[in-house]
RNA sequence: GGGGGGUUACCGAAGCGGUCAAACGGGUCAGACUGUAAAUCUGAUGGCUCAGGCCUUCGCAGGUUCGAAUCCUGCACCCCCCA
């Protein structure tokens, strides 16, 4: 299958410029491509998931992929998509994130061999460009009446409630820039990007056209959406980040194990790198036992891997099974810190252990009762559980035996809720 | 300004001298079921407890009574009707 028809299959093709031609001018020799990520924070979330897999799948297709950090563009503020005007960040913040992402990049694209990635910073080229001198040779090639009657600016014109700065207005002329730059210094002829970079994509197409008589190329992906419509990658505590630090192993394979049925076919198609026959069979394992949720496990499985690497997502799976029920045993202090990171933990003095600690007591020092009748109550009720063993026993004491590791203590009450102890 | 009604636990709402830590519903928490979903079902739901009880709660402050969420007085707040 041609990488082009694949890219179909997989629901990854939007809009292209010139749909036949691409496949066969992509299947002549290697490309160069780019696709550029917005620095509004120091990490990408889930969202930025999808042209970064693109542009991992046409280097594994034998191109050669730029990632682009916009770091000058990000203190502009790209419009495309967002209904309101944007808040600048600080130069010293936006510098902290572009640091961040190209940390996460890189761990994409392999920077090796003869199609070795390249990763650039638009910055770079920006800053030395007087206003005068982009007006003369950037700004005289777009005509307003083009410019007006793109997606990003009509949203925003006509509207009394929001509005668009001048500076946001000319946020198209910098992209398209970029593509020509990257065009004269590295042959870059394609830019990839999620579907509402078409705009842009486009004005640098056109800028290509006039200032280097080349005809560049644009292709886009769909956005990755859910079956009811809602964007992917959200819940309620808020974004998915691909940073550990802002969203655990655990919380992120946890993300993707829960995804639904409707959805899970989708988002292996267009995340993950599994082969078509393989996703064709888990397509009809779903069908006949969406219970084993066989395509949710190994999406959450491939994506984790290929995010936090085997280390993280073997402490993802970990977690996993200890939060759903595994008794916990054979593990070190570190190991638990480890997947319980997202947990409160508590301090006590070691002594309490030597002398007896009454479960109720442990309950109730965990905040995982709010009173000792409570902790009681709970225990009666068969909801009181250290380290994942039910503890039905009201009267229970805990000693040092207890321990799940040398010095702590892994307290449950009920289904999910979790508190450590740790004696020192 | 006059008349009437109200204020109860996390929320709503019964109770109108003892059997009231206070019905009932919701919520919450646990358990069962289940695909880490939804629904359903069961139990719990002031605190402490040596499990026998003890302590604190029914707008606030006093009072009557052997005994008050319940009766009386004052105060605060809310609602309705008449001016």
């Amino acid at each position: 299958m041609k990488f082009l028809e694949e890219l179909r299959w997989r629901n990854l093709l939007h809009q292209s410029t010139d749909d036949e031609g691409l496949s066969d001018w992509l299947d002549e020799k290697p490309r160069t491509l780019y696709a550029g990520f917005d620095p509004t924070a120091d990490s990408l979330h889930v969202g930025s998931l999808l042209p970064l897999m693109l542009l991992r799948r046409f280097q594994k297709a034998g191109h050669r992929p730029i990632a682009l950090v916009g770091g000058a563009t990000g203190m502009i503020g790209d419009p495309s998509g967002k209904s309101a005007e944007r808040k600048l960040l600080s130069p010293e913040v936006l510098e902290q994130n572009v640091v961040g992402l190209r940390g996460q990049i890189g761990r994409f694209l392999d920077f090796g061999g003869s199609t070795s990635a390249e990763l650039v910073n638009n910055f770079d080229w920006m800053k030395g460009f007087g206003y005068i001198e982009f007006l003369r040779d950037v700004g005289k090639n777009f005509p307003v009446n083009v410019m007006l009657a793109k997606d990003s600016v009509k949203g925003r014109l006509g509207r009394d409630d929001v509005g668009m700065s001048y500076t946001e207005f000319s946020y198209m002329l910098l992209q398209a820039y970029d593509f020509v730059h990257l065009y004269r210094n590295y042959h870059c002829e394609l830019q990839v990007g999620g579907s509402d970079q078409w705009g842009n994509i486009t004005a640098g197409i056109d800028l290509g056209r006039r200032m280097e008589s080349t005809q560049l190329r644009g292709m886009t992906c769909p956005l990755l959406t859910k079956s009811d419509g809602s964007k992917m990658g959200k819940t309620e505590q808020g974004a998915i980040w691909l940073d550990a630090d802002r969203t655990s192993p655990y919380q992120f394979y946890q993300y993707w194990l829960n995804t639904e049925d409707a959805d899970a076919g989708n988002c292996l198609r267009m995340l993950t790198e599994l082969e078509q026959p393989e996703i064709v069979e888990l397509d009809a394992a779903r069908e006949s036992a969406p219970e084993k949720r066989a395509s949710q496990r190994r999406l959450a499985e491939s994506l984790t891997q290929l995010v936090h690497g085997a280390e993280g997502l073997a402490t993802a799976q970990q977690a996993t099974d200890i939060f759903f029920g595994a008794e916990i045993a054979n593990l070190n202090d570190q190991q638990l810190n480890q997947i319980f990171a997202d947990v409160q933990s508590h301090e006590l003095p070691r002594s309490q252990l030597r002398e007896g600690l009454p479960l109720i007591d442990a309950l109730h020092a965990a905040k995982l009762a709010k009173s000792k009748s409570e902790a009681r109550r709970t225990i009666l009720q068969g909801g009181a559980y250290v380290n994942n063993r039910r503890f039905p026993d009201v009267a229970a004491q805990l000693t040092e035996s207890d321990l799940a590791s040398e010095s702590v203590m892994v307290l449950r009450s009920g289904r999910k809720k979790y508190a450590l102890l740790r004696f020192v």
